[in-house]
DNA sequence: TTGAAAGCGCTAACAC
DNA sequence: GTGTTAGCGCTTTCAA
């Protein structure tokens, strides 16, 4: 642990630029924060002096002085080989690319297997991020619940389930009922009435909200839902086995899946049988994982619109500070990506 | 632009413990950082005072003072839809988790597109970083050669293809000429003589070198290469175009990909043709990315070992201050993990 | 072994 | 409009 990397060259300061422009340091700081505060000639002078010397503020000293990292914590979850759903992945791409727009850097911190909380303990009395954006909310609420405890400023993706209505912050969710019913509609439109659901345990409420978007599409279109649902793992085995239990007993020719996981699983399956998905068999994933866009013949999948929902949490992160208000919650749709395995 | 988040309730800082623990402030900050120069009980009873308030140390005060944020930056390149080799995501896992041992966090920025060195220049002068890992050395080093030239730390995922052997600057590789040859001598071993492969283009550096491990290991066999290999962007369509070309001209019984994204392509047109992966074909890949873990039957494919690589980046980025003497280059051994489709 | 003084680079508050 | 003063919380230096 800890021994210190080697220091750059340092760099120039306030005093420098207001030396070499001929002016006070508040003179700088103000041209650089408060440009309107300066007369027209002062500020080009000033501008050019902080252009020759390449100045930048220094972060820390900055971040002393108005208590503001302008940096976002985000944990990590521990990496998830073996399953479709890195959906984390692309919302980290997605929430650096839009928390740059807003002046914001994204630190990233481990998930640490026994303690949930600790990283954001340490970072929180340390100072070292304005705020956190919350993703883990799937299981229940209890990070949540202590950032709230501790006052941290903090958004979630993902619905407070415990408290759906009165929630105490913002969050930001995909409709994810809503998906999982456009790929239902999607299938019923091809001609398929045996549509089985393969989804989560009960204990997931994400996993059954999505069930709902399939029993929900199925029931207005009056079609069968007995039997053809199963609730497993998510993993690509299960899937697998829950697919080979439904088509021996329940005759199905399509598969709405909750995940891409449970989808690959289906595939697997279908494989082994010598079936051809899409001709054969339908079958749809949710999340547009990388695996969905890759696998022959192509996976359809329900896509979260994972851009929109950094570009708001953001958003969301910056009114933080305005009128304590009930905070907000924004539900996205996603959107179905048809490929050839429909 | 930056409104500015809501602010936490001030956490405790040295002098409130110094206050409670009855000591000077400059006695607690020792407890912290230099605890053996206390004696026994003044430390035990500054360290009940820290336990008592929840101290840490405030981020930006230490950094302004140490001129050190323990923080790492690396850039995250822009998302590549469609394509199966997310190794980056793999990568910023094992690197937060390694880099939080030694007691660094990982700060992400954007891979701007018009100047790759823009974020790399912000943070520099901001003193936001104490140093970078880079790990777009692929195309050429003018980010690795421009830092260099600026002084900043930094440490390379990656070979200097430049200048390989007086490199001035750590960098940790992987040996992807012995991955493809294992690949390679794998499927020589199942009985395969006719091996082809696709590959990427020549000015790819990276995709010549592991070309040389596949031709290597096919010559060590006396096995022919003459007309079995191909060059194309990386890419599942062109991955599956150089698959069909190979299958009706060359008569090759297995492939070798540079890629998991080019075996994917190989998967495609197998299916489209009726064959059987594993069975009638065999194909590997280069990545072991979640679309190789996935994909029925499994493909067969490189595993890079991002987590010694990480790891071995975050010691030479330790390093860095140390002795200046010519900086180190490591070469880590990929592995092959067997599936169903070879 | 402990404490006092100084200052890292910046901005908020105020005086001019 | 611009400059002066003070201080954010910490560690380095030096004195006790």
């Amino acid at each position: 642990m800890s021994r210190v990397i080697g220091r750059l060259a340092a760099p120039p300061t306030l005093a420098d630029v207001a030396e070499l422009a001929g002016v006070s340091r508040q003179t700088v700081s103000n041209a650089v924060n408060n440009p309107d505060l300066l007369r027209e000639d002062t500020l080009a002078r000033v501008q050019a002096a902080i252009e020759e010397l390449g100045y930048q503020p220094n972060r820390a000293a900055r971040s002393l002085r108005t208590r503001s990292s302008r940096l976002i914590g985000l944990r990590i979850p521990p990496v998830q080989e073996g399953t479709a759903n890195a959906l984390i992945d692309r919302f980290v791409h997605a929430l650096v690319d839009t928390s740059a727009d807003a002046g914001y850097h994204i630190l990233l911190f481990p998930g640490e297997a026994g303690d949930p909380v600790a990283g954001y303990d340490e970072l929180l009395r340390s100072t070292a991020v304005d705020a956190f954006i919350v993703t883990d909310t799937l299981q229940g609420d209890s990070v949540s619940s202590w950032l709230r405890s501790r006052r941290a400023p903090f958004v979630a993706f993902g619905r407070p389930w415990e408290n759906p209505e009165g929630a105490t912050h913002p969050w930001v969710d995909i409709d994810s009922a809503a998906g999982a019913a456009l790929a239902t509609e999607h299938l019923i439109e091809k001609g398929h009435t045996r549509i089985a659901w393969i989804g989560w345990r009960r204990e997931h409420l994400v996993g059954e909200e999505r069930r709902s978007g399939w029993s929900r599409a199925m029931h207005a279109h009056s079609l069968p839902t007995t039997g053809l649902a199963s609730r497993v793992e998510d993993t690509i085995a299960s899937g697998r086995a829950a697919t080979a239990a439904l088509l021996n007993e329940a005759a199905p020719t399509a598969f709405v899946c909750a995940s891409d996981t449970l989808a690959l699983g289906v595939l697997h399956e279908l494989h082994a049988r010598g079936l051809r998905p899409g001709e054969d068999i339908a079958v749809t994933g949710f999340d547009d994982s990388i695996a969905a866009q890759t696998v022959p013949p192509g996976l359809t999948s329900v896509r979260q619109p994972l851009e929109d929902a950094a570009a708001e949490l953001v958003k969301a992160l910056e009114g933080l500070q305005g009128p304590v208000g009930s905070p907000e919650g924004i539900l996205l749709q996603p959107t179905l990506v048809a490929r050839g395995s429909s």
